[in-house]
DNA sequence: CTGGTCAAAGGGAGTC
DNA sequence: GACTCCCTTTGACCAG
């Protein structure tokens, strides 16, 4: 598993990634950044690459559940109106292909041309239009959840009614208004397509679910935090385990110190070797050698990975200090010339 | 009753 | 100034 972490300076993109952690501008975190490799890496962040930006789309894409996408044919109750066979416009525009919702073979219905035709919204305000019937279809079936369906069936009117009216409410009760699954899901469909909405799309979206576009902007917003959270919750967990990491790292070099001072307690006579050199430096607190007896060696194998631990700075028998800078790097033991 | 979920409101901040 | 986004909070609803 390859992770980098970097505390500091967010700025900068580990290589190894397909593409830079995408973090918000305003970040309430700046200058942290976070990047996993191996399982918890994104792998298919390249190839499933959307059309428009997402933030936090990478991590939301592993912890959300999988969308259901076979929301339609409803099969369960029966259909009074045509089929309608839903576009989401922008992905007709940018991939030139209708995202199928419906029935295959039903008329389509172009969101763009209606929101772009008119502002009356005609073409989904028909009762006899593809997209009326659409609609007629969200409130006819409501939530799959059996538990719901009688309440709901029983709300369906006042739901209806309450949302028609909702921009004539005069807002002294704020009625809880829960979207059906299927107005969820088209907006599911849509944010993982569109993290954000300009506003052709969301007037078009609002047309198509019957909703105020408010309510499509409302849920977007919500459905970003709800997908940032979800990555936040990502992070901490990922977090944790490299602090448990290093906590464990920690404790092995202590380990590995006390057994290195014990030795050098054990056999002092190594430091009275006339080939040996053990500098260390003041500043960065880093023991070099210069010698070329065996005490070196144990000097230099401090770690038993190798991952944390820096290498010497220097191996060359040379009698001259290993550290370059003489104002820095003071040399705490001579050798015996 | 309580905690979780979710739609919605309100406000601050950034952008054009 | 309008618009949008994010963040926080509120309130309704629901399950345990």
């Amino acid at each position: 598993m390859e992770l980098a972490l970097s505390l500091g300076d967010a700025s900068k993109p580990f290589s190894f990634l397909d593409k830079p952690a995408k973090m918000p501008n305003k970040d309430p975190h700046p200058g942290f950044c976070i990047a996993l490799g191996g399982a918890f890496a994104t792998g298919k962040a390249s190839e499933d690459k959307r059309v428009n930006r997402g933030p936090d789309e990478t991590g939301a894409s592993s912890s959300d559940p999988p969308l259901q996408l076979d929301l339609l044919p409803f099969t369960p109750v029966p259909r009074t109106n045509p089929p309608s066979r839903l576009r989401i416009p922008w992905l007709s525009d940018a991939l030139g292909i209708e995202r199928v919702l419906s029935d295959p073979g039903a008329r389509a219905l172009d969101v763009n041309r209606s929101a772009d035709d008119g502002d009356d919204g005609a073409a989904v305000s028909s009762p006899n239009s593809a997209a009326s019937s659409f609609q007629m279809d969200f409130y006819a079936r409501n939530n799959g959840n059996a538990a719901r369906n009688k309440r709901e069936n029983e709300g369906d009117a006042e739901r209806t009614s309450s949302r028609a009216s909702d921009d004539d409410d005069n807002g002294s009760t704020r009625k809880k208004l829960r979207l059906s699954k299927e107005q969820s899901a088209f907006l599911e469909e849509s944010f993982k397509e569109h993290a954000t909405l300009n506003p052709k799309q969301k007037l078009a979206l609002a047309k198509q679910l019957n909703l105020r576009p408010r309510q499509v902007e409302v849920w977007f917003q919500n459905r970003r935090a709800r997908t940032k959270l979800k990555q936040t919750e990502v992070d901490c967990e990922y977090l944790k385990r490299c602090c448990d990491t290093l906590t464990e790292e920690n404790k092995r070099l202590q380990k590995e110190l006390q057994e290195l001072r014990a030795l050098k307690a054990s056999q002092p006579f190594y430091m009275q070797l006339p080939a040996t050199t053990l500098t260390m430096c003041p500043s960065c607190e880093r023991v070099a050698t210069n010698s070329s007896s065996g005490t070196a060696g144990a000097a230099n194998q401090t770690t038993t990975n190798g991952s944390l631990i820096p290498p010497p700075l220097s191996l060359s028998n040379s009698r001259a200090p290993p550290f370059t800078n003489a104002q820095t790097h003071t040399q705490q033991a001579k050798p015996h010339d």
